[in-house]
DNA sequence: ATCATCGATTTTGCGTTCATTTTGATTCGA
DNA sequence: TCGAATCAAAATGAACGCAAAATCGATGAT
């Protein structure tokens, strides 16, 4: 099981149980265990967790803020319902980051990024060729929350982790093309060999393609389309 | 008083404690009312909305994910702390997405969008010239939001809207700058003409430039300087 | 056969209580 | 006098319990 979200407490202590929830019904929810929609089951959560509803319930308002559940008055909480319209928002969201990303990330990556980065490129091409579509979809995840936190930027690192997981819940729910996965590593490679190079305006335009790439695979599953009318397309300094 | 997220249930029904609580200790601590990194008085803040300590906590877990308080194991919350630094990272992120806001909303606005910021800028020089600081920084405020909100984008118009949240409270924080408040509102005129005309690029210009001018002021005020090494310069199509 | 109505059961929201930890004052020793 | 140790008081985190609301099933009417 991998690190969704590195948001957790800066130092190592241990964490609390409310951290601890928070992080353990997210994971159920990206998986895909409890499914699109459903009602979060609050006294089965508190056996899962072997807590009481208090704890539980202070979760669940932390993962409505965060865009996982959906908090219906007198009737708890449900999964986030993740349609396609919503799917597109997220996106589009992500596209407006992963320029600034790329941007910075180019800049202040430091060697440490770089190794991690290419240890998880090499684990992503293992995955995809094991075809292990799991694995794929979190160290997938992985990639991209490393570069996103190469961009030095906490901010930007927290929403993009957020966004990054609606779009890891959508992966875990669809059926993966093994041809755009092919294409999708493929891009990756650019991405890092802007990325070795620092070449700041490649590294965006590259980041922004993907995710346009992504968000036109992964729509098109739901059996909707990608039109990013807002196209930014490439950033130059004037 | 003004809301300050639109992020409430889309129907207009009467909104849950939950909801009430969050806006208010949100609004409590935007406002300054609650100094920053101060203890969160659970107590009193039960007796001021009367209502016991298990929703108000379940509130200020919200909170801290919303980035406005920081969770101390065993020592409750406290208001974060908004350093230089950190005010900073939410300026950059919201630079990137000034620029997605800009580009969306020249193409989306309606003409009720229009309206209301015509009137809210309106309203804006009265407050400025009133120098009524106060006034003056929520409209500011809402002024953006409502543009965030042309932009179509539920997911950037929260995240935005939990962005400028924290620039409102540091706007609270400071003295304003009588000169500074002049060519905010002329930024704004341009940002009016830009959406008016629909001219895109321009538009999303305009608001990343406003935002970088923004920065380097509020960040002046705390002794730190914003220098955007990032800078996305100016974009156009291919 | 379908739909509305009523009542039992479940679920939710929130107040209350309890154990644990932290905080602050006080005492004791160097 | 200063600092460490000690203990009372407060606050925190989590469990528990209760009232209100919602859900589900059964019954009856059309």
């Amino acid at each position: 099981m991998m690190e969704q979200q590195a948001s957790g407490p800066a130092d190592g202590q241990v964490e609390s149980l409310h951290a601890r929830l928070v992080a353990g019904i997210r994971d159920i929810i990206v998986r895909g265990e409890l499914a699109d929609g459903a009602k979060v089951p609050e006294t089965a959560l508190c056996q899962r967790f072997a807590v009481s509803r208090t704890p539980l319930r202070e979760a669940l308002k932390a993962l409505a803020n965060e865009g996982l559940v959906t908090l219906l008055p007198n009737r708890g909480a449900v999964v986030a319902p993740l349609e396609p319209p919503v799917l597109a928002e997220v996106f589009e969201a992500k596209e407006a980051l992963e320029r600034f990303i790329g941007l910075a990330a180019a800049e202040r990556a430091d060697d440490a990024d770089l190794t991690a980065l290419e240890a998880i490129h090499a684990d992503l091409c293992t995955a995809a060729n094991a075809q292990d579509t799991v694995a794929y979809t979190d160290l997938n995840a992985a990639f991209h929350n490393r570069i996103a936190a190469a961009a030095r930027n906490g901010q930007v690192q927290q929403i993009y982790a957020s966004l990054q997981s609606q779009v890891c819940r959508a992966r875990h729910a669809i059926n993966h093309n093994p041809e755009r996965i092919a294409a999708s590593l493929a891009e990756h490679e650019g991405i890092m060999a802007a990325l070795r190079v620092r070449a700041r305006f490649d590294l965006a335009d590259r980041l922004s393609q993907h995710n346009a790439a992504t968000a036109r695979a992964i729509l098109g599953q739901f059996g909707a389309d990608y039109t990013n009318d807002i196209g930014q397309g490439t950033t130059r300094l004037p």
